[in-house]
DNA sequence: ATTAAAGGCGCG
DNA sequence: AAAGCGCGCCTTTAAT
């Protein structure tokens, strides 16, 4: 049972392993394989042992050599190691991995990758709704979703397809750097949702209260959204008018002689209408009920926890993603919901404009650098000259890696290819790459997809003898949108990878953090390593400091409150050392606006 | 009756 | 109704 002890294990790869005596009865097996792999991939040992049996396994390796954890779907195999109080240090998530080399245009070789059909799939995330029904309507539907393989050979084989094509790119170092990151990003969104963000009922219930009034009985409309509804029917003088349907509300509005092409706030806010505010109020309350009401409160917060499902990876720059319970939209409305438990803290950090910053990181602007230097960057352009506003620094930046072309905007974005040149020129021929159908690549390798087969139809139609000039304008503006997709992808999936290695290193420094005794706070014990921190009876977060929200460029973290400086020092720390793994020392730096507080009242 | 698309708005 | 990127979620309406 135990490897031979020439070389420590720099990877441990774990699936289950083969049942012979259930010979593929529902593919339940319950025994579980774990592999010893050293450096040069070299199997050194190997490991079989029962379900039940694998958190004790993976808590004493834990203290033993640290490997890197082999999963094909860190939410497969991790969750499970938490709930039995057991956390890892590191991992590599075949899943995630997969999806960036068989795109990267670092591989040169990824023949094999690309075969591996199987390996193209959605995450297995166990939902958290808590309500039967949802529950059930969640699995039922996600049972359709193709996952990947979860069994020792398939793992190991495509880790090692997926090392050959590693190790045969043309910067492999880079490329590693990146899987490492991905991965980590899926220890945290795992843990993340394991810890839950802690959460204040009865805030959230004032706040609903303050803005719709006390709650319903069963489906039925608040109070205050009622009258605000009769206050907008008055105005309109239209009894019956129905403010959920825009059609017929739209009917309503030219009826009162409103005259607007849409229903969107936008668009109403330009009007002057005695209908309009009250309208407007309306719709908030609308959105928020129906989004972040009591039903949501009651589906997503239990315990004091509010859980969501994070898809690390599940943009194709790299972002993350969500898949239930809105995580990426918590209206800042809520924000003071968000409460640390009592003797806890939240420590909360944003990096001001990561993606310029990452932008001038990337192409070496050291104009653009300059201008953001421990300062604001948007008042950085107005110190140097550029343009004359804060605003129009915003409008000029963001265009810039939006790619617009008319308005402000575009009347601003030319100072800036004045300004600075490595900047633009690197966006610009991002988007001149994409509009010709080609794909880009972030710092790190993640590479953009390729346009699809009705984009190409679009063009060759466009460039045959008999092309119209309907060809010609769908043609045209496909490959414009292209080429704002591609411009867009370098600047956002750089700046993800930017966060994805603040995170990761953050969450290795939380986790050096001592823990903390919960009868007696004031007493820290010192220096366990992560994993041997918790006890299978006892929940792996309540004892120090950790990540319970990400967002972005945004992080939570959540700490008892005499580690609370500890924990901010650590975030700090993490986006320095962020900047310096991935842009060694270009001079740009990355500053945070954090707080510590007992709730995150931000906005 | 079920599914897809569209409108709208929240977040970065 | 966005101009100008990336998402998720909810509701109504259109399509099958």
């Amino acid at each position: 049972m135990t490897s031979p002890d020439s070389a420590p294990a720099a990877w441990c790869v774990i699936g289950r392993a083969p049942d012979r005596a259930l010979g593929g009865v529902r593919g339940m097996g319950s025994m579980i394989a774990v592999v010893d792999l050293d450096d040069a991939r070299q199997r050194i040992g190997r490991h079989q042992l029962g379900v039940d049996e694998l958190p004790e396994f993976v808590r004493s390796r834990e203290a033993e050599d640290r490997p890197r954890w082999v999963f094909s779907d860190t939410p497969n195999w991790y969750p499970a190691l938490l709930a039995a109080g057991v956390q890892i240090e590191r991992c590599y998530d075949l899943r995630l991995t997969h999806a960036i080399l068989m795109r990267s245009e670092l591989v040169t070789d990824r023949g094999g990758v690309a075969a591996a059909e199987e390996w193209e799939a959605g995450p297995v995330s166990a939902p958290t709704a808590p309500e039967a029904e949802a529950l059930f309507e969640v699995t039922e539907r996600r049972s359709h979703i193709k996952t990947v393989p979860h069994d020792i050979e398939s793992a190991l084989a495509e880790f090692s397809r997926q090392s050959t094509a590693v190790q045969t790119a043309s910067d492999p170092g880079r490329l590693r750097l990146l899987l490492a990151a991905e991965s980590a990003g899926g220890l945290v969104a795992a843990e993340m949702q394991a810890a839950g963000v802690p959460w204040d009922v009865a805030e959230h219930d004032r706040i609903l209260a303050e803005e719709l009034g006390p709650r319903p009985a069963r489906d039925a409309k608040p109070a205050k959204m009622l009258a605000v509804a009769e206050e907008v029917r008055a105005a309109l003088d239209d009894p019956r008018a129905n403010l959920d349907s825009h059609v017929k509300l739209l009917h309503s509005l030219h009826a009162a002689g409103i005259n607007v092409a849409s229903t969107s706030k936008w668009e109403l806010e330009q009007s002057e209408h005695p209908a309009i505010a009250p309208l407007l109020q309306y719709k908030k309350q609308s959105r928020l009920l129906t989004a972040n009401g009591w039903h949501w409160l009651d589906e997503w917060v239990s315990e004091g926890r509010y859980r969501p499902v994070y898809v690390p990876g599940g943009v194709v720059t790299g972002r993350w993603a969500a898949s239930g319970g809105g995580a990426l939209q918590i209206p800042r409305q809520l924000r003071p919901a968000l409460r640390a438990d009592p003797g806890w803290r939240l420590i909360s950090a944003d990096v001001a404009q990561l993606e310029p910053r990452a932008l001038a990181a990337m192409s070496g602007d050291a104009a653009m650098a300059e201008a953001g230097r421990g300062r604001d960057l948007y008042s950085g352009l107005v110190a140097e000259g550029i343009v004359g506003t804060r605003q129009e620094a915003k409008i000029a930046v963001l265009g810039a890696m939006y790619g617009s072309t008319t308005g402000d905007s575009g009347r601003l974005v030319p100072r800036l290819r004045t300004s600075f040149p490595a900047a633009m020129g690197l966006v610009d021929s991002a988007a001149e790459v994409g509009s010709r159908g080609g794909v880009v690549s972030t710092w790190l390798g993640r590479t953009s997809p390729a346009p699809g087969e009705g984009w190409r139809r679009l063009q060759s139609a466009a460039n045959q003898f008999d092309a119209t000039p309907q060809d010609e304008n769908r043609a045209r503006r496909a490959a414009g949108d292209q080429g704002r997709f591609t411009r867009n992808f370098v600047v956002q999936g750089t700046a993800a990878e930017w966060a994805l290695a603040w995170l990761a290193d953050l969450r290795l420094r939380l986790g050096r953090l001592p823990t903390v005794d919960d009868g007696n706070p004031g007493a820290a014990s010192a220096g366990e390593a992560m994993g041997n921190v918790a006890t299978a009876s006892g929940p792996v977060f309540s004892r120090r400091a950790h990540l319970v929200f990400f967002l972005h460029d945004e992080v939570i973290v959540h700490a008892p409150a005499q580690q609370a400086e500890a924990a901010a020092e650590a975030i700090r720390e993490a986006a320095a050392s962020a900047g310096k793994l991935l842009f060694g020392n270009a001079p740009v730096d990355f500053p945070l606006d954090l707080t510590i507080s007992e709730r995150a009242a931000k906005g």
